[in-house]
DNA sequence: CAGTGTCAAGGTGGA
DNA sequence: TCCACCTTGACACTG
């Protein structure tokens, strides 16, 4: 088995001998949601305070439930601040919060646990619509801003996909690279793509970075079903190199196909042998992995359970 | 109080 | 041209 590193804020390589297994924004056996939110009719400051300070709060419970679990990577959920890039809300909330969101930070650091986020569909940097490519700004500004507050390093990322193709995929994805390269540092040094499941492929994605610098997240599924040339292990190859040490390791999304349903449908339990099985053939890397798979936190401690009998992890 | 239609936001593809 | 789907929970209204 080969070492895995990751990277400190003091940028030295610490050993930390495993991958990081993790999944996304929710945890049903804690009775906390850090996604509450509102409906924009009932929009108040205060109701944002209060939604506000019952997610960082679960958020605080679900990481803390995460390290009792050997969980060492998260998907922090977008709606953490409801509203946060929408017009109505002129709230300072990240002076407002800034105390609870260093404290998350700290946590986080100091068990060397790493975060991430996962913009939803609306976030289309590449849209040939100009209020949504700005409203997409607005809303990666939030992502970014909230990572800061919590003083995490360039390891803790924002993941998003290319978006739309618009009958020209070449100028699609020059107008991405085009929109990518005038960003400001702020969201550029967090901000990596991936590969979807209907448009853009993992030769697309690394296509991007070629073009960009940025690097690449691979989504296992999304491969599954919407396949490019190539052994696995040398698409991997290039994938992981498009992650430098200031980045951290690469991520790899990964989840089971749900048996007898629609192909790049996610699995409402991870299938262990499915697991075992992708991380045997992809042995050689060295990555993060973040569980797509509905019941969440039960698949990802059985999924260490499971590397760990083979001696996988 | 349980059931359920709907929610800030986009894009694709099938009907 | 329109609508279901993506992925999903949970809000908030209705009966």
């Amino acid at each position: 088995m080969i070492k895995r590193f990751s990277y400190k804020p003091l940028n030295v390589a610490v050993d930390i001998d495993a991958m990081r297994i993790g999944y996304p924004c929710i945890n049903r056996t804690l009775d906390c949601s850090a996604n509450k939110t509102f409906r924009l009719k009932s929009y108040s400051e205060e109701r944002l305070v209060e939604t506000v300070d019952n997610n960082l709060r679960c958020l605080k419970e679900i990481l803390a439930f995460n390290v009792d679990h050997d969980i060492y990577f998260f998907r922090i959920t977008s709606d953490l601040v409801p509203f946060a890039s929408h017009e109505i809300n002129t709230f300072n909330w990240q002076n407002h919060f800034s105390g609870a969101f260093q404290e998350l930070g700290d946590f986080i650091d100091e068990r060397d646990m790493r975060v991430a986020m996962h913009p939803d569909q609306f976030i289309v940097l590449n849209s040939i619509h100009e209020h949504v490519y700005e409203r997409s700004l607005a809303e990666l500004r939030y992502h970014a801003e909230m990572l800061d507050l919590m003083h995490v390093d360039a390891t803790a990322k924002i993941q998003i996909h290319v978006g739309g193709v618009y009958d020209d995929k070449e100028a699609s994805m020059e107008r991405f690279a085009g929109r990518y390269n005038e960003l400001d540092d702020q969201i550029k040094k967090r901000l990596v793509v991936e590969n979807d499941d209907v448009s853009y492929t993992i030769e697309d994605c690394i296509q991007i970075h070629e073009m960009t610098g940025i690097p690449v997240v691979f989504d296992y599924l999304h491969h599954h079903v919407k396949r490019s040339d190539g052994s696995l292990n040398e698409i991997l190859r290039r994938v992981d190199a498009t992650w430098s040490d200031y980045d951290g390791l690469p991520i790899y999304d990964y989840s089971s196909q749900e048996p007898g349903e629609r192909a790049g449908k996610h699995a409402e339990h991870i299938d262990r042998h499915d697991f075992t099985d992708f991380l045997e053939k992809t042995k050689e890397h060295a990555f993060d992995v973040m569980l797509e798979i509905k019941d969440k936190e039960k698949s990802a401690i059985d999924a260490i359970e499971a590397a760990r009998q083979k001696d996988l992890l």
